[in-house]
DNA sequence: AATCTTACTGAACCGCGGTTCAGTAAGCGA
DNA sequence: TCGCTTACTGAACCGCGGTTCAGTAAGATT
């Protein structure tokens, strides 16, 4: 019967139904249990969120800021770029312990269909990126990486509108940290897709291997 | 009121399934859609699935070797290994056109808690997996790729069981063509997310010159 | 033509679960 | 102490949609 503030309990709520996503699915997700879980009742969900629907697209976006916010403290240690970059890595693709991972698989489709979460996902995108972006660009101006322009457009020299970006942060092709990063998260994700649905078909320290080399073959490190 | 036999009548509704859950996504396939979508009344459906859960796990598995069957043919055209290999490369890619895509985080999301799915991707992706080491196997014979086990494994280097398998069609990391393998279906599957949630953020013909960079890298031609 | 198999339908069933709403009480300010 | 705001509940509502079932007829088989 404790009264809590709202924010507070919305907070609660949202830890829950991010639990309930990770362990059963968001297919199978009931406000009911998310209620169950903190010993509420399903009313209060839908009082502090007005419908499922809203509930399922903050506990996205509250769950992407938990990551990024670990991964900032990972991206703003006080060590050389190199093992901070590293550390990211090992971190991003899925393990038994910290960072929830099946709860992005949900995500991924409903955001095909639902212009909210696409947003929201679109938003926590750019974030991550910047986030791979500034270590890289640390270890670019501390001489640690040697990122060329190099290959990047292979076939498609033709039709850019705007061929230069001034802004760094964002995603855009032509900076060629930006796209190192990018090109390393796919390469995260369809890893760490990979870890989940195939289970331990390929280890998880093979993994971390191969982005590792990627990583190093992007950023003008010599492997082997 | 046509009668057909009861095979030509699963495949009919498989193809609307599949093209159902395309469109307006898993979460909301209701088979009375499936079923208005032939003219057929619901009741049909189960008659045929006896449960909803059925009917999209037959999906998956049909959807999945229809694209097989489309990969093996690209595959297995009389022509070089390195014109297959970006064929495939660009064929895999969502676009607007071919192959569905949508329909896989679907199917990604639902394999983490279906024992069912899962071990269908399972066989889907071990093809899949075929496919591409056949091709790359091919290039290797007629002297156009250079696999060397080269960077492999980076940090595991002591507690590999079985160092050598003999089934060179398997995803075992010892055999470089099948691990070559492996990481480009991984950054493929990487790219196609990113492509598919972030809308046209990174052009499909710049992934496309990433891709082929890496298969490049793995397969030991040189860049540029 | 008679019969048997089987694809197929319509209508009803029914449980599940999100949402509503009227009412309760906990905290806080005056 | 009174009263006002507001977090919170319980029960009922209700629509949606998967599944059931008894019945129909199309096509094959003889």
């Amino acid at each position: 019967m404790s009264r809590k503030s709202a924010s507070a309990r919305r907070e609660e709520i949202l830890a829950a139904t991010i639990d309930e996503i990770e362990t059963t699915g968001l297919r199978a997700l009931r406000v009911a249990d998310v209620a169950a879980r903190l010993g509420l009742s399903p009313s209060l969900v839908i009082y502090h969120f007005q419908t499922k629907e809203a509930l399922v697209a903050a506990a996205f976006a509250h769950a992407g800021e938990n990551d990024l916010a670990l991964a900032r403290e990972i991206a703003g240690a006080d060590e050389p770029a190199t093992e901070r970059l590293t550390r990211l890595l090992t971190w991003y693709l899925p393990s038994g312990s910290t960072r929830s991972w099946t709860i992005w698989m949900d995500a991924w489709s409903s955001a095909l269909f639902d212009e909210q979460i696409r947003s929201t996902l679109t938003v926590l995108d750019e974030e991550w990126h910047a986030v791979f972006a500034g270590v890289i660009r640390d270890g670019v101006q501390a001489g640690e990486f040697a990122v060329d322009g190099g290959p990047d457009a292979v076939g498609d020299d033709s039709d850019n509108g705007d061929p230069v970006d001034t802004n760094p942060d964002e995603a855009i092709p032509g900076d060629a940290v930006a796209v190192a990063a990018t090109r390393i998260l796919a390469f995260l994700d369809g890893l760490s897709v990979r870890l989940l649905v195939r289970g331990g078909e390929v280890e998880r320290a093979t993994m971390i291997g191969w982005v590792t080399d990627f990583a190093d073959s992007l950023l003008g490190r010599d492997e082997a």
